[in-house]
DNA sequence: CCGACCGTTCGATTATCCCGAATTTTATGT
DNA sequence: ACATAAAATTCGGGATAATCGAACGGTCGG
């Protein structure tokens, strides 16, 4: 799937890791399908169950296995690890209500931008957008945004590392754009997503910052393109997600 | 921690798993920190990190790691695996405002009860009650709530694996009180949580089936003692509960 | 009641992970 | 700015521990 063809690590737990993957992707799977999916006998494949089933990283149900609670545990803790990223669910209920879009706050981690919550009023989210998942920075809303504010030195980093992929023929695929664009961004104040990741998908996103540098993450509204790129819509949704960073970052420093 | 006194199964794996939640309770660390506290060498716990922060369960700031995204998503994916999950969410919600009381969803693995949401109004949940944290089922209200509708056989079991510990002197200990409890349960359609895992929280709690015999897990409200035991406000919180849970057993059934 | 399938257990073989020292990088104090 | 210290990371040999295949036992269907 993804490119792995480096050294690989622990090769026991890499395949741990697999079998993890494995169950996600069908919503869980009994021994013999695993094995013969991973192509391993299916000696080793319960070996691995076993184990991680000791930790709760997975349930059992009769000869059923499916990803256990402790993986929830462990995956809200990153949620909760730190206190803005508490505050900001709050706030992202809070947007989605003044603005009548979908709302989101994502964060950087490892270069690449983290949903920690969706707001939509509907069912939940896109698969695109669903928790946990991981978009680029450089064609997202609140990716940019976030570049922004970051040191030209790790924008750099995260480049070298990710690349300038581009998901739609709006995207940024070079550097020199991808500066012009992040000093747009900081002088007008707020990130605007134009169909940059998904075609029809227009969004508009603004950093949070604990002090001046230090970013905690970002909020960001989407919608269809007449939600959004009429210029008189744009001005005020921008203000109404300028408005709620500014609050949030209020609120964050009294905390 | 837990009683781990049996084969352990794969050690690498374990070992992985164990500086994960090192990780979790201290908010991320160091190689060295982790180093010292496991008794392992450095380049051992590098190995695991390296390894980890190839898949994104670890990320790296620096020379800090902490919990990665990757777990986020899988553990948002133990929330989403059953269509009854992903609904339980609203009526959640639509609960707490009702009641006015901290409400939860919780649901039954690996014998345990594991909250997948709670709304509390105020700031995210006590630590007791938060996401994935596993609590015993005979000495919660949505915990006895799900029992009483499990088989006989299964309850036998969970038994059987985890005991049925006092953690208050209000807790059921014992087999026949339990099922006396359990066939109370029955006959008035609702458990009640009489301070029986924690002093002074009281609760109420309703499971909720797919067909009669097909649990999908439980509701419960919780709150102190006056708010919940007064035997009119009994009455008629147990009356919204098993409103909320009738609303969403036929939403579930036309899904 | 019998047969086939699947999950689980068990023991030997060898690949692979652990370890400790060497190296590079980052931080600190003068 | 330099020297010193501490930490993270890399590396290779040796021994542990994971993998594998076969045998066992349980369960479902005919």
């Amino acid at each position: 799937m993804t490119d792995d063809d480096e050294p690989a690590g622990l090769k026991t737990t890499a395949t741990s890791i697999a079998v993890l993957k494995l169950l996600e992707e069908h919503d869980g799977a009994r021994v013999s399908e695993l094995a013969e999916r991973m192509d391993k006998p299916k000696s080793t494949i319960h070996g691995h169950l076993a184990t991680l089933k000791r930790e709760q990283f997975v349930v059992q149900e009769g000869d059923f296995y499916s990803l256990g609670p402790e993986l929830l545990r462990l995956g809200n803790k990153v949620r909760t690890r730190d206190t803005g990223y508490v505050l900001a669910r709050t706030f992202t209920e809070r947007l989605f209500e003044e603005a009548g879009l979908r709302s989101v706050f994502a964060v950087e981690m490892g270069g690449r931008a983290v949903f920690l919550y969706t707001v939509s009023g509907e069912k939940m989210g896109w698969a695109h957008e669903q928790l946990g998942n991981r978009l680029y920075l450089h064609n997202t809303a609140v990716g940019k945004a976030i570049l922004a504010e970051l040191p030209e030195r790790r924008v750099e980093q995260i480049v070298e590392r990710w690349g300038l992929p581009g998901e739609t023929e709006n995207s940024i695929t070079d550097r020199e754009a991808l500066t012009a664009e992040l000093s747009r961004i900081r002088e007008r104040g707020y990130a605007v997503n134009r169909a940059e990741n998904f075609d029809e998908l227009y969004g508009i996103g603004v950093a949070a910052t604990r002090k001046p540098g230090d970013v905690v993450g970002g909020f960001s509204v989407t919608g269809p393109a007449h939600a959004v790129t009429d210029p008189d819509q744009e001005a005020e949704l921008a203000r109404t997600v300028r408005d709620a960073v500014t609050e949030f970052e209020l609120e964050l420093s009294l905390a």
